[in-house]
DNA sequence: CAACAATATTTGTATAGACAAATGTATGTC
DNA sequence: GACATACATTTGTCTATACAAATATTGTTG
């Protein structure tokens, strides 16, 4: 990937900005890579990063607080993306017992199911993705992120 | 930055998987401070994207598909994105006398001027994200950026 | 226990972006 | 010069997201 032939950019950047650009454009790739992956499963990144949610809980329903804090993109609006997985019959919604303000969200057998289907087709696309990669190499990128 | 924990998962992740949701995490730190530096200005990153294009034109006027091809982040409605910063008076459009079907937008006086106020905050913004980078890490995570 | 604050979610609304179809213009071919 | 084709942009429509306000329930305090 170079930076300055895809932004057709005559001069050389510096490489502070240059970092940036270049994050934005491994991001979008990655973004079109996953979204590509999971096309047709007919679910968003964010969708399919909420099912896994609910398959680490283990059985343990998840509510939208619990969600959103575990969500990798934060957003403002966990309900709508619930209700279009409950849509697909992916996930299931109670209202708590204990506390009826919660609602209790847990992944159905066919989310399961699916959700099988779908990280096999991500897992593809990420070692793809990373095909370039040697261990030493994701060890240092990790490293250098966290710098952020 | 740590992963696990912005995340809250409990089980440490494998180095792949951890190297992807990682990207995804700083590039949302990355957009949310490009965001914030710019939000005095009302423009969005992709806006300021463009005015720093036509700026790079020096007088010549880009139209709308050297425009979206030096986008970082290509986007398909380039012409709503143009209407926006013509209301806001930061570019100009006419239509190309050349070849009718083509547009000229060129950026206006006030663009020049609005645009080294962002360019003022958007550096600090990065300079900011960066502080912990010496110049040694940035060509790494560059190089490492190139394995994408 | 009434009143108020805190919590959890939902809904309304405005804006942004994706994608396809439509429009207007230019070019090449017979 | 009419016709098909390619090009450049615009428009319509649908979905996604952000943000604020509304709703419902629970907890707290005098």
């Amino acid at each position: 990937m170079n930076v300055e032939e895809i932004i057709k950019t005559s001069r050389p950047l510096p490489l502070a900005p240059r970092t940036i650009i270049h994050m934005a454009l491994v991001q979008n790739k990655i973004e079109d890579s996953m979204g590509n992956a999971l096309k047709p499963f007919e679910v968003s990144t964010q969708q399919f990063n909420v099912l896994r949610i609910l398959r680490g809980q283990k059985g343990q329903p998840a509510n939208l607080f619990t969600l959103n804090e575990r969500m990798v993109t934060k957003m403002s609006n966990t309900t709508r993306l619930v209700d279009k997985l409950m849509a697909k019959g992916l996930v299931n919604r109670t209202q708590c017992p204990s506390n009826r303000r919660k609602v209790e969200i847990t992944i159905t057998e066919a989310g399961e199911a699916a959700l099988e289907q779908m990280d096999r087709a991500v897992t593809g696309a990420q070692d793809k993705l990373l095909e370039k990669f040697v261990e030493k190499d994701l060890e240092q990128l990790n490293e250098l992120l966290d710098k952020f």
